[in-house]
DNA sequence: AATAAAAATGTAATCATTACAATTTTTATT
DNA sequence: AATAAAAATTGTAATGATTACATTTTTATT
């Protein structure tokens, strides 16, 4: 596997933001890093794990748990809780929706504004963050299921 | 602690849904559905043992777990996601929005409606479920955050 | 009362995450 | 370059929520 594409606006904007907070770019984290920026959508810890692993057999999992939590605590990435019991780890920190596919499991973005909703009833309030999900079934699984109905009967 | 009041509308359509479902309006199961309609707001199972325990403190954790799970796969209850490795339940379906103080760790209620958002954009997915959650600190702990600093300095 | 089915229990296992002490690496200072 | 201090990383053990499962208790049916 190459790096992430050093032409990565997001990586390359994320490191600027690392050195700003004075947090080293070290081997490890620059990994956990790339991992986030490149294909993987939505990763869990164990996910970045088992990918890295290949590459940086010596990579711990409290490392990677230690760089998310870095990550997170300075805004460059945010958490999903969209499944019970296993955070997810969201590269893209602006404004957008998630949509859990019950049957492959994949995580797909959604493009939605949430700023304005709620305005009215949590004046007062003071919004951190905002997450919306929806669970369901794809269209490449609904479309699966159906051609597997008419292969069966 | 009284039960549930029977009046409850909550409480009777759901043992009446419950019974629909060929599932025994047992004791346990009982005191579990009248914790989610009392004043208890989306608690976690570990509340609710705690809640029900002195009243029935033979009640185990396991019968609280199975009886969640049946609650949700009939519709009755559904999960909320909010924080990281909790899961809480909420016996109010319909469609509505959370906000999770970070301060007093209260979840509130907000009134969304979320069935008309990403309809574009998820046409061809099927959706199950719409959850949205937001993040911060509520009116009340705000204002307590002011009145401290106001004796502090 | 006998029998079968369903419900409930307690214990052990699992899985994600965290705590923490020990080790290694990096950085700053001499 | 040698040394000391700070930061990063590691591995192991602990925690906490949830599940698996075998055993016991309760309920309904005959
Ligand atoms: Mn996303
Ligand atoms: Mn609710
Ligand atoms: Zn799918
Ligand atoms: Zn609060």
């Amino acid at each position: 596997m190459i790096g992430c594409d050093p032409m990565n606006s997001r990586y390359s904007r994320a490191t600027q933001q690392l050195k700003k907070h004075n947090i080293r770019l070290s081997n490890r984290r620059l990994k956990v890093l790339e991992c986030l920026c490149n294909k993987l959508d939505h990763p869990t810890a164990d996910q970045i794990f088992v990918n890295l692993h290949k590459e940086v057999p010596s990579l711990s999992k409290t490392t990677i748990y230690n760089t998310l939590h870095t990550l997170v605590e300075i805004g460059l990435v945010r958490t999903l809780n969209i499944e019970a019991n296993k955070t997810r780890y969201d590269i893209i920190t602006e404004d957008h929706g998630h949509f859990g596919c019950q049957t492959c499991g994949r995580i797909f973005n959604v493009n939605i504004e949430l700023e304005s909703l709620a305005k009215g009833e949590l004046s007062g309030f003071n919004i951190w963050e905002r997450n919306l999900y929806f669970k369901g079934i794809c269209q490449k699984c609904l479309l699966n299921k159906n051609k597997n109905r008419e292969v069966v009967y």
